[in-house]
DNA sequence: AACTATTTATAAGA
DNA sequence: TTCTTATAAATAGTT
């Protein structure tokens, strides 16, 4: 619109670049409420000029852009299952075996591996991931406090070690930042595990005396113990 | 535009919502579209219709819908860290000793844990973890083939004996899937440790010679070894 | 899905 | 920035 152009390309003057964002944001807003309220549909628009700053609308009926981004993340991984299903099938002769025996242990026993198509797994990881963690965050959880100051001190002195090391060793430091996450995952979840145990005492002396052949201290998690998988 | 209205209020007459939400959407897609390339802007435009379903845009220059909103998140609320030394500070009497010897083993030593303040501390390991996740996918890593088919049955036998237990067992079932995210997530880096050095042999072998007092089999780690933390 | 009369958005200029 | 205005683009009502 307006007099000539229509070529849709980065505009380089930066003054008229700016003056096109202000007019176009105006324009993009302002369509976008008009949709929500003719059509009733929910959205969320959110964007950030190059100068950094923050833009968003959220229409009206949606209570916030967490829940939105929720719902979108639902309906994005429905389609998640499907997707793993048909990769799987692709690479199918695959084998792992794996024993879960305590809540707090975790044994991997053997995993064979292959490897093939790095792109298509690495997308499927992130979903499984997502799938996973969005299933251990359906319950109303709560977390215990773990050693939360030195945590972070360790962490911080971690990043700054891993960061001198980066540019001499490929490979290295992201290992190490796996090792990390993957600790305090480990910490994080056994104090959950440890609290529920806490709170669940009389849950846990019930079921003990409905599974006395287990022994007490796996009473909780005796009928969630499973194998895995079989080579 | 068009032919008279101007009003913007609900369309009652489905057909014509319908019409009009095809049209307007498309127009609004466009414009975000334009705006994004020409002024440079990242930005996240994501809808649900009426009937659920879902259509979203992320300008090019945005890798995720998850990045963008983070920075959103971090847009709206700056004071994170600040909020984070605060609460450590106030539970700064807590310890932690853990020893990372190789890649592909943690150990955690000790755990002394302490409770209080669920919520700020909830908010808190989020930060943290996705300041990790944030951290360890920053490399152009990439994933080896895992035992994916085999997984997944799994993991569905493993969902459905969970659910199966949820009404009868609090807690349990969320120690569960805890552990299966665990898991997957050892078995996964330690998949891509494994390719990496298989990938870097000749750079671990040259580390090897560098650091012959170590042993060959944590050649490549060894400059990674830290005491992450000390009672 | 197309058409087209109109309204709206906006590029360029002030 | 802000306004004005010529013009391009979007779209309401219609087929």
């Amino acid at each position: 619109m307006g007099r000539g152009r229509s070529e849709i390309k980065r505009i380089d003057n930066p003054t008229q670049r700016q003056s096109t964002f202000y007019k176009r944001r105006d324009g993009l807003f302002k369509k976008a409420r008009e949709l929500s309220v003719l059509c009733d549909v929910d959205l969320l628009l959110l964007l950030f000029s190059t100068s950094g700053k923050l833009y968003h609308y959220l229409s009206p009926t949606v209570p916030s852009v967490k829940e939105l981004v929720e719902r979108y993340e639902a309906a994005t991984h429905t389609k998640v299952w499907a997707d793993i299903r048909q990769v799987t099938t692709t690479y199918s002769s695959t084998s792992l075996l794996v024993l879960l025996q305590h809540p707090s242990r975790v044994v991997v026993v053997g995993v064979q591996e292959r490897r093939a198509e790095l792109e298509k797994v690495e997308q499927m990881c992130e979903l499984m991931e997502k799938e996973l963690r969005f299933m251990t965050l359906d319950g109303a959880e709560q977390y215990t406090v773990p050693s939360l100051e030195m945590l972070e001190h360790n962490l911080e002195a971690a990043m700054r070690k891993v960061r001198s090391e980066k540019d001499r060793k490929i490979g290295g430091e992201i290992n190490y930042l796996e090792n990390i996450l993957l600790h305090r995952l480990f910490v994080q979840i056994r104090g959950r595990q440890e609290e529920r145990y806490g709170l669940c005492d009389k849950l846990a002396h019930s079921q003990a005396l409905n599974n006395d052949g287990e022994g007490g201290s796996t009473s909780l998690s005796s009928g969630l113990e499973l194998k895995l998988g079989f080579n």
